[in-house]
DNA sequence: GTCTATACTGAGATAGAC
DNA sequence: GTCTATCTCAGTATAGAC
């Protein structure tokens, strides 16, 4: 066949994204390709580095769309103050536009983050990315101490992780067009306020 | 042997902590544990209810704490507003408790968590008090529209189960005694500003 | 009731012929 | 580049000894 590595790549995502990581075994991948199960390492060698290509050519364009408004957000505020939200948003829109065109690649991720397998992608295809924004987060909160921007960060990768693959029980499988451009500005909307609570107060809750 | 069980479970409780659910087989633990393979399917049934009823005997007193914790705060509200704190305090204090007596099960259920198994495990295990925390925060964000709730809870849960389980790079491996409240002090700070955040502005944010 | 020995099925990986 | 055959190692199932 002459791309082999093609077919395999789009079965797998699909297969991936319809059963999870886990559970779809390179043999059901291979039966649906017609391809040979060595095949599969001969490409890319492994189970994993099949499933980093594919998140690969997934990621980019997301990626230079993250990098284009957070330039344009920076553009704009000039030398004056970055606000929080702005930046939010130009790290989130992508995935949300990402989301609407192909939903498919929204429930990959989501069992991605179900089966534990984000962070060392995140890692691998996001790092660049997530530098820049944390320096734009950090100019837009310039009071905030340094170890308590860091868990700040920290508690928003959490809860961005946890939004953008899932949805909470009453939303139902709609997922229509436009839902996920709303999920998205409620989230913004939440961590603002967080980035932007109070220092906290050692408050005691003994336990008996 | 006498008490197979119990060794069964010690094992697996130190293995799961150690290298990961998926990464430990049952013919580690047998070996470690000095049992039979099929003792495990004969006491447990599964590798699944193996993990089950380890969850299950930690996460009781744990459940226990948080009830009493949260009625000794509903009640010393009264009749008066209740302060998202106070709820979001009583929720995550038993938790820091038990880290600092036992931090083999923090690292459990981190391992758990970067694995995908914690929802399941939730639902099964902390399903009931999370129903009554739930109702204490609505009491206490009375003003926030249904809709906006569920999502901020949603919002919620990724933050706690990411911060429950793992630590921004900086913070190294200490985790010394008390690390974990401090932690679990900002999280509350961060979720209350996050709780108490203005509604969402549909803000247009177009990609090119 | 408890536990042992052993076999079964299906996974990912690999060596070597073509 | 591709395919066959085979390897190792999972979790699971069962028959039968104590």
């Amino acid at each position: 066949m002459i791309d082999t590595k093609q077919r395999i790549l789009d079965t797998a995502e699909r297969l991936f994204a319809e059963h999870g990581y886990d559970a779809t075994s390179l043999r059901q991948i291979i039966a649906e390709a017609e391809v040979n199960l060595a095949a599969i390492h001969y490409h890319f060698g492994s189970k994993e580095e099949l499933l980093d290509e594919l998140i690969l050519r997934k990621a980019e364009p997301v990626n230079e769309q993250r990098i284009a408004l957070l330039e344009r957000v920076v553009a704009q505020a000039g030398m004056g103050p970055l606000a929080v939200e702005k930046v939010l948003e130009a790290f989130m829109a992508p995935m949300s536009a990402t989301a609407d065109q192909n939903p498919q690649f929204v429930r990959l991720m989501g069992r991605l983050h179900a089966e534990g397998r984000l962070p060392a992608l995140i890692e691998r295809h996001f790092q660049p990315v997530i530098v820049r924004f944390r320096a734009a987060m950090q100019r837009a909160l310039p009071e905030l101490p340094e170890q308590e921007f860091l868990w700040r960060l920290h508690f928003m990768i959490g809860a961005m992780a946890h939004t953008m693959c899932g949805a909470p029980d009453f939303t139902g499988v709609s997922g229509g067009r436009g839902d996920f451009q709303s999920r998205i500005e409620r989230l913004v909307a939440f961590l603002s306020g967080g980035f932007r609570a109070p220092l906290p107060q050692a408050v005691e809750v003994e336990v008996k």
